[in-house]
RNA sequence: GCCCCUAUCGUCUAGAGGCCUAGGACGCCACCCUUUCAAGGUGGAGAUCACGGGUUCGAAUCCCGUUGGGGGCACCA
């Protein structure tokens, strides 16, 4: 047995996949590659009332999207990889019993008849006396054979394991050495329920030792229980695998990140139109930092300068407006077929929700990205920017009609001086003109010049007339994209509605 | 209540005794570019390195304490 690095993430299915797992996940997958290692997933799901499918789906379906897939373990709700499952939870009942047999059997766990609500009274009594919770132990004595003879006979029983006393030691390799004494981890621990179903603590460590788990890799949250842990990898016998426990990711208040405080849902990101490559730099760099200035960086990047050395021991509080900037950078860096083909599904789901009149084409997006790839700190922002192409029917605002400086009868005569110049300046479907001056702007700038209007004036009535919008596109691109017959009708739209207000 | 972790600009961070009158990035402000909005460029404000004691010739960096913040303490995961 080679010093072969064996990491895990191990979500729950009892939400949608949460950006903290997909940090922890990242961490692992990183620490994975950078040390040659197997990165698996394992998906614990023995709190059968609240695990679901969809949310299982919808974790596996982030993983991936996320470059995230298991090396070995779960993939999806059909497959799974590698030799060392089942990969999920509900599948291993039949090995958790066996272990909690052994350890029955070795006396290291034993039978506890007290009932929930024995337990509620005796927690509600210690809490009322401002004593920490912590179970009595008043099964701990039960003789063997009075307990065996009393499951027997039916009663309803959950097996506890005894926690030795002393004070357990973590080497932790982001925090260090860590203490904790026994005495305040509350008590012998429930592993099996009265039902027979295992609890966390002991599925994870069962699964942990059977899977050769090296590196257990996880939020700083589960430091404090991590002596159970240690407890219960001693009680089988097995090596201990290495703990490293990282900062968690913060709301803005610097608690815990929550969906009650933030939004948490990978899913949700994804449909905004954040960039995976965005969200795995941005993730990368909460609680690690490449002790450089690099910041924008992709995976291969990321992996190749990642180690727990510079991982930060502080929380770190999650900045969206930081993720957004990253968004962009990365935008900013797809090539054009990339963003086109990201941008598709986007526009697709504006048409369908009315959000603009008809579907884009894959020529219509082309042409648009130029224009937009610099304007768009998420995919989804690009609807908004453009729908005015794909509308049918334009809602003129009379005060956007009307640059500040002017009377909206200064409006109305310049949109009409300007619509010959328009009608005769623009082709039905042209392209947009990128680098070549256009000779359009150039007789409009005079018309203003002559008038005595500020250019700027000229062009803010007419991108409002054209698109209906403060702020788009640079105007001669956008109407020559939307074509002279389009841009003509809507200035004269425009000029009625300034009439009639 | 008990236990554990933690502490550098608003935020993410660099910093592993002298290179720090503390560097970068996001955000913010100003200017430049400019038909709008962005992007980009330049500059600026912003941190008595939580506080108090030590150790040392010398501390953001080491030690102790205090305070603040967080997490954990289930027949949840």
């Amino acid at each position: 047995m080679s010093g072969e690095v064996r990491v895990r993430i191990a979500p729950s299915p009892t939400g949608p996949f949460h950006i903290g797992t997909a940090r922890t996940a990242l961490f692992n997958l990183l620490y994975a590659r950078a040390n040659g290692g197997t990165y698996i997933v394992r998906v614990e799901d023995t709190d059968t009332a609240r695990s679901t499918a969809e949310h299982e789906a919808d974790i596996l379906e982030g993983l991936r999207w996320l470059g995230l897939e298991a090396d070995e373990g779960v993939v999806s709700a059909n497959e799974e990889r590698g030799g060392r499952g089942p990969y999920r939870q509900s599948a291993r009942s039949a090995r958790y019993a066996e272990v909690a047999a052994q350890l029955y059997t070795a006396g290291l766990a034993y039978y506890c008849f007290c009932t929930s609500a024995e337990l509620d009274a005796e927690r509600s009594a210690r809490e009322k006396a401002k004593l920490p919770p912590r179970y009595s132990g008043r099964c701990a004595g039960i003789k063997a054979e009075d307990a065996a003879r009393r499951v027997a006979a039916g009663e309803s029983a959950a097996l506890r394991f005894r926690i030795r006393p002393g004070v357990v030691v973590i080497d932790d390799l982001v925090r260090g050495r860590v203490e904790i004494d026994a005495e305040a981890l509350g008590g012998d621990l429930v592993i099996l329920r009265a039902d027979g179903s295992p609890l966390y603590h002991f599925t994870v460590v069962v699964d942990d030792a059977d899977m050769g788990i090296t590196h257990v890799i996880r939020g700083e949250d589960h430091l404090s229980n991590t002596p159970k842990h240690i407890l219960l990898f001693q009680a089988l016998g097995v090596t201990l695998p290495k703990f490293a426990h990282l900062p968690l990711i913060l709301n803005p208040d610097r608690t815990k990140m929550s969906k009650r405080k933030s939004q948490t849902a990978i899913s949700d990101y994804r449909a905004e139109g954040f960039l995976k490559e965005a969200i795995i730099n941005f993730l990368a760099l909460l609680g690690w930092s490449t002790g450089s200035e690099d910041e924008v960086l992709n995976v291969e990047e990321i992996q190749a300068r990642f180690s727990l050395e510079h991982v930060q021991k502080a929380g770190a509080v999650f900045d969206r407006t930081r993720l957004e900037w990253i968004n962009g950078q990365w935008i900013r860096r797809l090539t054009h077929e990339e963003l086109l083909a990201r941008l598709r599904p986007f526009y697709d789901q504006a048409a369908a929700d009315g959000r603009i009149g008809r579907p884009a084409t894959d020529r219509e997006i082309a042409a648009l990205l130029p224009l937009i790839r610099e304007r768009i700190p998420l995919l989804s922002s690009a609807i908004e920017l453009t729908d005015f192409l794909f509308l049918d029917v334009l809602r003129h605002d009379p005060g956007l009609l009307v640059p500040k400086r002017w009377e909206a009868a200064t409006a109305c005569a310049a949109l009409e001086a300007a619509r010959p110049l328009i009608a005769d300046g623009i082709g039905e479907g042209d392209a947009p003109l990128l680098d070549a001056p256009d000779p359009l702007e150039a007789k409009l700038r005079t018309l203003a010049e002559e008038q005595g209007w500020k250019a700027g004036d000229l062009f803010m009535a007419l991108r409002a007339a054209a698109t209906g919008r403060a702020a788009t596109p640079p105007l001669f691109d956008s109407m020559r994209l939307l074509g002279r017959a389009a841009v003509l009708t809507r200035i004269d739209q425009a000029i009625a509605v300034l009439r009639a207000a």
